[in-house]
DNA sequence: GCAAAATACTTGACTACTCAAGTATTTTGC
DNA sequence: GCAAAATACTTGAGTAGTCAAGTATTTTGC
């Protein structure tokens, strides 16, 4: 098996999972939306600044701009500001935003789990573990 | 570790991975204009039918009749008809797309092998059966 | 053998990004 | 302590897809 075909195989998966997490529409989100709210949930202070937060997602910092300003008139997410360095404006999971974060996160384990079926946990946990070494730590 | 860890894992990776394979651009390519030349050149007589190569990529249809419009005017594929069934068209790689694909996969292998360095080999026929079972069947 | 359903594909309108360039602010280092 | 570089973010323009609807053709089943 040529490595080309595994990086492949990813990219298909992708789209393949996209596709099936149609269902967080459900909550009025997308799967890039849930993936936002999921990180802002395990912050310190639920909240990160908007570069820390293209790290983490893997987007552009331009992709969170355009992705966080619809999210803000949602009410899920606010901006906060910091009083040292005036460039950085966070990004803050409000009470609202936590609330629908947990009604779609029961919707987005149902899929998930589904998904994973079958995986044995020691395969799943090697499976995380190479993720994570290809960039993947959340 | 969650299912839901993983699986957002996996979309993160896929931002990552697609980051590194700009390389491809020296060859007038984009990473999904190479899989589909890699899909057909696996495929027998290097053609593949609009709707299985929506199938294998993990696009829609839609997506394919975008993507392939340019590669057929940079002359990468040709389309066919078939004469039992005028409803399908194949897409089939030409002597000048094989050409490029072959030195596109030089670039390509050289970043996949980068990026799954260090990865146990038996790890990795794991994580390559892992995707397969998500439905990366290439 | 024909109407209804299914299949293969395309198109219009849209979304979700990307990159390059620009602005504002802070940090560096001589 | 100030000019140059670096950092955080936004914006304009473009690309790569999606979905829903439409067209053309083939298959199904009574």
């Amino acid at each position: 098996m040529k490595a080309i075909n595994t990086i492949l195989n990813i990219i298909k998966v992708q789209s393949v999972i996209t596709k099936k997490f149609d269902g967080l529409s459900l909550h009025g989100l997308s799967l890039t939306d849930f993936m936002i709210l999921h990180i802002l949930s395990q912050a310190s202070g639920n909240r990160l600044r908007r570069i820390d937060l293209a790290e983490s997602t893997g987007l552009t910092a331009s992709g969170i701009t355009r992705i966080i300003s619809p999210m803000e008139k949602m009410g899920l997410v606010v901006k906060e500001h910091n009083d040292r360095d005036a460039r950085v404006s966070y990004v803050k999971l409000t009470a609202a935003g936590d609330r629908i974060f947990k009604e779609a996160t029961v919707t987005a384990e149902h899929i998930a789990n589904k998904l994973l079926d079958g995986m044995a946990v020691t395969d799943l946990l090697i499976f995380a573990a190479q993720l994570k070494s290809l960039g993947g730590d959340l």
